[in-house]
RNA sequence: GGUCUCGUGGCCGAGUGGUUAGGCAGAGCUCUGCAAAAGCUUCUACAGCAGUUCGAAUCUGCUCGAGACCUCCA
């Protein structure tokens, strides 16, 4: 099997990936700013790191996953707002600060929870790492790298920039910053304007405040991941990721900051996924284009036709390579839903037939009989028996090519009209082998479920409704024998107004799922 | 203005210099009491121009267009 290659933003390559630890991995992932509610933005790098997440554990590798809550807020640059959002919006909305941040904290946990995403191994707060953040920065001072000035502490990035190679990460010349850096408030305390603020001194109306060496204040944007990360990952761990425009400044940013206290980059792999669009523009408050996962949800969003369920965006985005753009619209997230449902019948289907056979090998061994009804250990086409096998087996290349989720669904999508086929009866379950059927069970198993982390969506596993269902379909039968037609659509058209969708099968057999 | 990315068929999107991406939608057929589902077949592509090459959607240049970052941002 070949070997995992990543696109690493820091050398703008792909490289082979190989853990500083043989069989662990470390990595750290820019997390929320709970000062409001996540949009559909939003849930794309959460969903993208929880695959590669998911895809590093398949491969064996014990992963301490990290990825913070920010809930001290960040505070508009330099006094355009010189005040914590959080602290702001708490004002608003007549709530304690702490009482907003844990609603948008909980907000997000369900999100994330509704999503499958897996629970990171440790979530920090970045007002839990107060003392280190504090600690970091006296580190910096100490280096020569940052400045005080009336209870505020700098970065001096000047300074950094004549002995480190600044703005690698993110393609920037220092001196094309100094050029395009806007005129803001309170830039005149900075000795340059590409400075940025480790620790900001508190207004008296700032509610968010803690002690320092510098007086009252409150930590800069980039100081807490910096600070998290090295708490938690070492001086040096393996996976940076966040979205592409967390580039600069926040990781440019980190990595200075690193580099001064802990005297190499942070991150060995800068892994950044792009931005969800919509009408061809980024999706992002700055432009007021947003729409909530709530409203995704429930549908209640002017723009949206219908409401889209957690498994149909987890899908959409899956669809496509985390490193390109994803354009939002509602025939895109309906193509999405429609191909999910008919991947997930037929992933059912799979398990069904599966569970058939080993059935069938089972009765035929309790009965000491040669299983005469079960398949033969040989494939009866075994041109199209190889094709499946290569199928699946190349779903391991493409995820190690940087994680291309595309390219896996393209190629279990052409497995499903196989397995339709076998259930439909143009196929012929002696056509393959039983250790390929088995073999396509565990590739489904292993990449819908385990790696691309998709779930069917619950139709409720009630055994009422289910009883219901049988006696329903028991007495349409009867009628359909007795060619009472009339009956027999008025019961399916009564349950189709309900949502239910009956579907009478080639066996005979009726099954029914809901649209 | 600076830096960078992208422009694929009705829509969303993969893509290696030479072979079908895939999904959704459309068309035809099969199956079916009808329907739904499913199966089979099928249509429309690589922004434009020029160049490199035996051969380019894939490399180079130019033109046009879109977007991202430079400010909080996933």
């Amino acid at each position: 099997m070949s070997q995992l290659k990543v696109h690493n933003s820091y050398t703008r390559q792909k490289e082979i990936f190989t853990p500083l630890t043989p069989g662990h991995v470390g990595m750290y992932v820019c997390g929320p700013t709970v000062s409001g509610e996540s949009h559909l933005g939003h849930a794309r790098p959460f969903i993208t790191f929880d695959f590669i997440y998911r895809y590093l554990l398949h491969l064996g590798y014990k992963v301490r996953y990290v990825r913070n809550i920010t809930d001290a807020g960040h505070f508009e640059e330099e006094g355009r707002e010189a005040e914590d959002k959080i602290a702001k919006k708490a004002a608003i909305e007549k709530l304690e600060p702490m009482e907003l941040v844990q609603k948008y904290t909980n907000l997000f946990h369900w999100a994330m929870h509704r999503f499958n995403n897996l629970e990171p191994s440790i979530e920090p707060t970045a007002t839990g790492h107060i003392v280190e953040q504090i600690g970091m920065i006296e580190t910096i001072i100490r280096e020569g790298y940052a400045y005080e000035i009336n209870g505020s502490v700098y970065f001096d990035v000047k300074k950094y920039a004549a002995h480190y190679p600044y703005g690698k990460l993110s393609g920037r010349v220092l001196d094309d910053l100094l050029e395009t850096t806007r005129d803001l408030d309170g830039q005149e305390e900075k000795h340059n304007r590409q400075d940025f603020a480790l620790w900001k001194a508190a207004p008296p109306e700032h509610i968010m405040r803690w002690q320092s060496p510098w007086g009252q204040g409150f930590p800069g944007w980039h100081i807490e991941c910096s600070a998290m990360s090295t708490k938690y990952l070492g001086e040096q761990f393996d996976i940076h990721g966040g979205g592409m425009d967390l580039q600069f400044p926040h990781h440019e940013s980190e990595i200075a900051q690193s580099t001064i206290c802990n005297k190499h980059i942070p991150a060995r792999y800068w892994l950044h996924n792009n931005m969800i669009t919509l009408n061809g523009r980024k999706m992002g408050k700055s432009y007021g284009n947003q729409i909530r996962l709530t409203e995704m949800f429930s549908g209640t969003h002017p723009l949206l036709t219908q409401a889209y369920s957690p498994m149909t965006i987890r899908f959409f985005i899956l669809q496509t390579h985390y490193r390109s753009t994803l354009d939002f619209s509602n025939e895109a997230l309906q193509a999405a839903e429609k191909g999910l449902k008919r991947l997930w019948e037929a992933y059912d289907l799979l398990k069904k037939l599966v569970a058939d056979e080993a059935a069938l090998q089972a009765a035929g061994a309790a009965t000491g009989e040669t299983p005469g009804n079960g398949s033969p250990a040989t494939a009866a086409d075994p041109v199209l028996d190889d094709s499946i096998r290569k199928l699946l087996l190349e779903l391991d290349e493409f995820m190690n090519d940087d994680f291309n989720t595309a390219k896996v669904l393209a190629n279990i999508f052409e497995l499903v009209p196989v397995v339709n086929s076998l259930k439909g009866g143009q196929i012929r379950r002696e056509a393959l082998s039983p250790d390929t059927l088995q073999l396509m069970k565990r590739y489904f198993d292993d990449y819908l479920e385990k790696i691309l982390g998709l779930k069917g969506e619950s139709m409720g596993d009630d055994h009422k409704l289910t009883g219901v269902m049988d006696l329903l379909i028991d007495i349409r039968k009867d009628a359909r024998s007795r060619k009472d037609y009339a009956t027999s659509d008025k019961i399916r058209n009564q349950l189709l107004g309900l949502g239910i969708v009956l579907k009478d099968e080639k066996d005979g057999g009726v099954s029914f799922t809901f649209a």
